[in-house]
RNA sequence: CGAGGCGUGGCUCAGUUUGGUAGAGCGCUGCGUUCGGGACGCAGAGGCCGCAAGUUCAAAUCUUGUCGCCUCGACCA
């Protein structure tokens, strides 16, 4: 490629409205041009780094056994009323009619499409397990898209699917997509991104990870032990309370409660003010009636996705009151299965079994909080996790909190979909079964930003030899000289001939200029002929990452060229 | 959706307080001089000052509305 002819234009001055480095190199490189609020379109340069990273995604998903297939941008309302998200997903979900009147949406994510696809398919439980992926456009109306590529409304995902008969087979994939995650990542050029415990917010599904590079400039707060190999996003880490990990540090699932039998030792537990405004929460442990409240602060911020990430699928919570005052009035569940309330019912009378308090406000503390005695009693502070915080896995005061870009993730769904959506298969004796579902998502854009957020310098990205746009920038110094420009374009030639991908400036520009530019444009390998150094039958070669500059006789810059790029390939 | 900020050639910004002929630098076109880290001179092109209504003899500037963008928050497979 001649650079003079690259459309898109290389400048100067950091736009404004960019706040990350990633985003200001990217428009100021040519990589990619603002079309609308959180939609982008690509200049050349960008398009080849996402085709390799997506070539990458395409070779390690085949490496798992993956399929590649391709669902529709757009889908018809009806698969997502299906799986009931038609109603539960918020605008995020673009809603629209086609000619006819018929609802449609722009596809945010493929679960719906991935069953459809298959569910006459996988009739048969000899058909299990298989994975079928896509590299392909999604589309959510994201509230605030920011930061460049790193939030966005139209973007590139790799999405996979993977079905599977039987939960250990599902944890056995699980694992192995968690190994090609890795290997994806590091071959990106981030070997040092890493997974974290997650939330699996919509998607349902319990267990979840994220792969986060950690960045300052990242949107999610990561949750660090130092001793220890936890991590989690800090909407999947609940914090524990000192006094009641100190004793007996165990994991976060098993920490006992003390006795709590008074307002006082409820907000010395809680570390609250009484007069300040709490939140109590019941929910249902197991099916057999065990009922545990929980007490929250109320400016902690706690939602359902929250709770049911920290209790688990089969939890119901539910806020029951807003105020520290907690007088009877105020209490009154919502969406509590009904031998849940009558138990509240009978405790605002005074009646049953919670009792164990002797004034009214008390009583209702602490009745429920007894709850029948129950010894899998299971207490959360649900402040977030702070520095130097108490680590749930190896209970040390080692926790930290970091910045990360989510990268990928990776869930296990279950079987939300296959049942919504009635997808089964037979096993060996007949009988019906649900699949159980895993997916698998990584964003290329966002990828190929990162990767420019965690390498550049002041002039530009630095881009790994496995996704740069070109491997070689060759740079004609005073192309102006017949003798330097034909022994360049000679070498241009030469290079391309020897199968690699070269970018070639041959502008008549001032040194400046031209360098700028190739920092810009950030190819790994830069070679430059100039008369200086044809005086002296050589041509420099250096890396964009300064880290090596040599002069290399004339007949021997091709064959060094392509020893360096399989180097850093390789590397 | 809530709070704050900003809309002036492709980019960065001045001018708005105190209304009076639209400016600078970068970039772009042409000619010339330079030539290994964003060189210089000369000559050019390019703007309904986001949009609309209002006030005024007169609006980039004042008022109201509206649209767009940025930041923080809410939200977020």
């Amino acid at each position: 490629m001649k650079l003079d002819k690259l459309v898109g234009d290389r400048f100067k001055e950091k736009p404004s409205d960019c706040v990350i480095d990633s985003h200001a190199l990217m428009l100021r490189g040519g990589y990619m041009k603002y079309v609308a609020n959180g939609i982008f379109s690509s200049y050349m340069p960008l398009r080849r780094i996402t085709r390799k990273i997506e070539q990458i995604i395409r070779e390690e998903m085949d490496a798992i056994d993956g399929q590649e297939v391709q669902f529709p941008v757009v889908l018809p309302a009806s698969l997502w009323e299906e799986s009931g998200r038609y109603e539960s997903v918020g605008s995020e979900l673009l809603r629209f009619e086609d000619r006819n009147g018929s609802k449609m949406v722009l596809g945010m994510t493929h679960e719906e499409a991935a069953v459809q696809l298959v569910r006459e398919y996988g009739q048969s439980y000899v058909k299990y397990p298989f994975m079928i992926y896509q590299i392909q456009t999604k589309f959510r109306d994201e509230a605030r898209p920011r930061a460049g590529l790193i939030r966005v409304r139209e973007f590139t995902m790799k999405d996979a699917y993977s079905f599977h008969t039987s939960q250990q087979d599902l944890e056995q994939y699980y694992y192995k997509c968690h190994q090609a995650y890795e290997r994806i990542f590091a071959r990106a050029g981030l070997p040092e991104v890493i997974s974290v415990a997650s939330d699996s917010g919509m998607m349902g599904g319990s267990v979840s990870h994220e792969f986060m590079l950690l960045t300052p400039v990242g949107e999610d707060s990561i949750v660090l032990c130092n001793s220890c190999d936890y991590r989690a996003n800090m909407e999947a880490a609940p914090s524990i309370i000192e006094n009641m990990s100190v004793e007996n540090p165990k994991p976060l699932e098993k920490v006992y409660t003390p006795n709590i039998h008074t307002i006082e030792e409820i907000c010395d537990f809680l570390k609250t003010p009484q007069e300040q405004s709490c939140k109590a929460v019941v929910y249902q442990k197991n099916a057999d009636d065990a009922y545990v409240v929980l007490f929250i602060r109320g400016d902690l911020e706690v939602n359902e996705t929250k709770l049911r990430n920290v209790l688990g699928e089969e939890v119901h919570p539910a806020v029951i009151t807003e105020s520290c005052g907690l007088h009877p009035g105020y209490i009154g569940p919502v969406g509590l299965p009904e031998h849940i309330t009558a138990l509240f019912d009978s405790s605002l009378q005074g009646a049953g079994d919670l009792s164990c308090g002797a004034n009214e406000e008390e009583y209702h503390y602490t009745g429920l909080c007894m709850q029948r005695d129950c010894p899998d009693a299971v207490y959360h502070d649900f402040a977030k996790v702070q520095e130097g915080g108490i680590c749930p896995k190896c209970g040390g005061h080692t926790l930290t909190v970091s910045r990360g870009i989510e990268v990928g993730n990776i869930f296990q769904l279950g079987t939300k979909y296959t049942k919504t959506m009635n997808m089964q298969y037979l096993d060996q004796e007949g009988k019906s079964h649900y699949p159980i579902m895993g997916c698998y998502g990584i964003g290329v854009g966002r990828l190929a930003a990162s990767v420019c957020e965690a390498h550049h310098d002041d002039y530009g990205p630095i881009w790994p030899m496995s996704i740069a746009p070109w491997q070689v920038h060759l740079c004609c110094m005073r192309a102006d000289n017949p003798e330097v420009k034909a022994y360049a374009d000679g070498l241009y030639q030469a290079l391309q001939q020897a199968g690699l991908e070269v970018l070639y400036d041959d502008r008549t520009v001032s040194a400046g200029v031209m360098f700028s530019d190739a920092d810009l444009l950030g190819v790994p390998l830069r070679i430059i002929a100039s008369p200086r150094n044809l005086k002296e039958n050589c041509c420099e070669i250096s890396t964009r990452d300064k880290s090596m500059q040599i002069k290399v006789p004339c007949d021997a810059v091709v064959d060094k060229a392509q020893e360096l790029v399989q180097q850093m390939l390789r590397s």
